[in-house]
DNA sequence: TGCAAAACTTAACGTCGTTAAGTATTATTC
DNA sequence: GAATAATACTTAACGACGTTAAGTTTTGCA
């Protein structure tokens, strides 16, 4: 039975294919500027082709968010292991502003595009396990934070101290990205600006070490 | 020479009557969805007939959008004097979110969308006039509160202190607009997220009164 | 009343996402 | 090994989009 597996290996690459070339086109021209017919034609199929492996644009795009939501999770991990928990969430703060404004694309489709997905429970699953998802990484730091009394009193909310701390980066990615070439503005250097706030937040909700 | 005059003043009618449409259908059916042709439908005109009054689609979302950038001056200014600085900038931040998120298409259309605008000399005068502009109107209280001595030594930069606050606010509502519809995060409601996100800001930043 | 300009419409172009029908190519069955 | 069934892909088409060009009606003025 080598030959039905030899198609599905085919049917895999293929795939692979649009899904390349869509990222690629998204990348060089915008996400607008990239249509069915062109991702397509850049790897000289015809544009219903795409169809036997993607419902809709939609769902190309969806699986290619996918993706970037594991090569973020990759660069926050990067940061490696950091004693101090406020240290850490500081790094993994900045690893995800960097992330965003080097990938500003992908980081429109990732978190400045609303999505009408319903999450998989496998999805669920892996979006709660810090060794997958980015946002149950930062969880884990905050966890850990707390653990040690790190954060003052008033903040003893998991969720909406993690959730200060993401509109905080996010804000600081969104304008960077939305508005970097606007001329009325003067924005500071993005990784001023980027540190910035983390310290400001950081140490707006944190104490010393005892 | 009424007459003349006359035409102008029907001009001037048609072209409300077309940004009424436009303003009406983004919100009604969101932005994506509202193209040229249902905006003419709307007020039973030709598609083309818009052409007469607007360069093109952008043109007519950027004067949508100016009057928006209006609207949100207006808010921040019903705060009204507040005699402590930092107790202000508190509350410009917080009618600002409310704005965001009361007025989720417009706020993505100021905010979350890149415009290739070049001002007119008479915007950028606008633009620096605390009573015409919302930053202006930041800017101005965060330069009342530098006076006071509010900031700690580290925050010193006007631009860097003013793109912080507006970082955070604004990564608090373009969360919220994005994803409040996301099924797999627990978002905290949005009130609690936004006063928690200044209280934070401005506990790092400032300092008690002297 | 005739004419020029302005206001508006119709028709059209090239684009888009997507579906339905058709055609090759491949694997399976006799 | 030829006939049949399934798969993979293409062509043609639909209805929508923004926008331009050409045509038509309406209007103001001589």
């Amino acid at each position: 039975m080598g030959i039905s597996e030899r198609r599905e290996r085919e049917k895999d690459e293929l795939r692979r294919k649009f899904m390349d070339a869509a990222r690629r086109l998204f990348l060089d021209r915008g996400i607008d500027n990239t249509s069915m017919r062109k991702i397509a034609d850049a790897i000289e199929y015809s544009p219903t082709a795409i169809y036997q492996y993607f419902a809709d644009k939609d769902s190309l795009l969806r699986e290619i968010c996918r993706e970037d939501f594991a090569a973020l999770h990759e660069a926050e991990t990067s940061v490696g292991e950091i004693a101090d928990p406020c240290q850490r969430i500081w790094q993994i703060g900045m690893a995800y502003m960097r992330f965003g404004v080097a990938h500003p694309e992908q980081y429109r489709l990732m978190f400045m595009t609303k999505h009408a997905v319903d999450p998989t429970p496998e999805d669920i699953q892996k979006m709660s396990d810090p060794a997958c998802d980015g946002y149950a990484l930062l969880e884990q730091a905050v966890r850990q934070a707390m653990e040690h009394q790190r954060f003052k009193p008033a903040y003893a909310d998991l969720d909406l101290i993690c959730q200060t701390l993401w509109a905080a980066v996010h804000g600081a990615v969104a304008i960077e990205i939305t508005m970097k070439d606007d001329k009325w503005l003067h924005l500071a250097p993005f990784e001023e600006r980027a540190k910035t706030i983390l310290d400001v937040v950081l140490d707006g909700m944190c104490c010393p070490p005892k």
